[in-house]
DNA sequence: TAGATTGTTAATCGATTAACAATC
DNA sequence: TAGATTGTTAATCGATTAACAATC
């Protein structure tokens, strides 16, 4: 995996909550909004919103806050959501599907192109338009469609060996939900997204609040 | 939500990806694994992973490592991953459907009792076993099975009026699969899976990447 | 024994929080 | 104006990393 030094991973983490706040509020005709409002809406510590703003370089006015417009365009701008990335998605399963099927990523230029599956039953279906490719057509539809981003939703026994593949045939970026450690050359960005470790913090949670509750 | 204050949130995060490695090891029969070798597996620094496996109190033996079948037994006891959590998933769309779907969860104490949905035509199908049913009869499933976990995965519009339903008939950890930040009671746990965040920090990554092979 | 690894104590690093002047 | 909010600089906190004696 590429290691480029990111200014402030959690900062990062933060912005698409702000995002979300900001564009309900820019749907109610607000002009202004401040960072303590963001702050009190998320439980969070309005310094913290302010700091982690500040990133993407806007610019408040005191008093009256951050306009709207050019808060959720920097935050955009920021997180590189106003460019488009063409992708696909690899294992055509429920989470897959799902994926598919989130207007959030499209909207924030995540454009899936195709989705691919080894059972032949499912190939030559579409969901939501998107249609379901044999791992035949994977390396053509790679190059002709200009595909950068491949979403990993296979079973994990069968995530290196896809990896391995999709690495082969020139994609630079892999979004891994499965449980295993992809091996990729130190170009390719792998971001993996952990239900397990959100479920050990969970878990950890409800037994905590058990024994609080119980003293 | 409730604020018990938890060691290191980071570690909690890491553990799991120990346990994949760790019972990959014991599949290959391996006794000992060392700190070395999980943290080599995971691109990680050796002494992280000691110090994160401090944390469950397991005690290594020097030039061994950790006895695999300890170490697996005290991580999951940490995750308090060997008790049964009895939830259910509110949501059976495509995202609900993939979680009822996954034994990682199922082997780790987590046991979906039943699926529920608004939509009419689902109610009364099975999803792998677990029944769809009619939010009319949440608070009596919710009663009799002693479920305490909520697994949301309904779209972001009925987030919060659903939550509202499940703090009232008394669950008391929700794990949220929207992008809506829950007003709960103190009382009530509530784990957010922010696909968001993730999506914001594969983007950045592949914005600085680009530059940097540009360079 | 020699050498790899643990576990502990200390040092460093980075993120969060506090304080406060500047601004409108 | 008075007061809320920004943005900057400093202080604190917590997590990661380093160093190294103890161990088998």
């Amino acid at each position: 995996m590429l290691n480029v030094k990111l200014s402030s991973l959690p900062s990062i983490k933060r912005l698409p909550s702000y995002l979300h706040v900001i564009e309900a509020f820019q749907r109610d005709g607000r002009e202004y909004i401040s960072g303590t409002l963001i702050a009190d809406e998320l439980e969070l510590e309005s310094i913290q919103v302010r700091k982690d703003l500040a990133l993407t370089g806007i610019v408040g006015r005191p008093r009256l806050g951050f306009h709207v417009a050019m808060l959720i365009e920097a935050i955009n701008r920021y997180l590189d959501w106003h460019n488009n990335h063409r992708a696909i998605v690899v294992g055509a399963g429920h989470l897959g599907t799902a994926l598919i099927g989130y207007s959030e990523f499209a909207r924030h230029g995540m454009q899936i192109v195709a989705a691919f599956d080894a059972n032949p039953s499912k190939i030559g279906q579409t969901l939501m338009g998107v249609p379901i490719l044999s791992l035949l057509d994977l390396a053509a539809t790679v190059e002709q469609q200009g595909v950068e981003l491949a979403i990993l939703t296979v079973p994990s026994a069968s995530a290196q060996e896809l990896c391995d593949i999709l690495v082969g045939i020139g994609i630079t970026a892999i979004w891994n939900f499965t449980n295993v450690k992809l091996k990729v050359p130190k170009h390719v960005v792998v971001q993996k997204e952990d239900l397990s470790s959100g479920y050990a913090v969970l878990s950890v949670k409800m037994a905590k609040s058990k024994t609080a509750s119980r003293a």
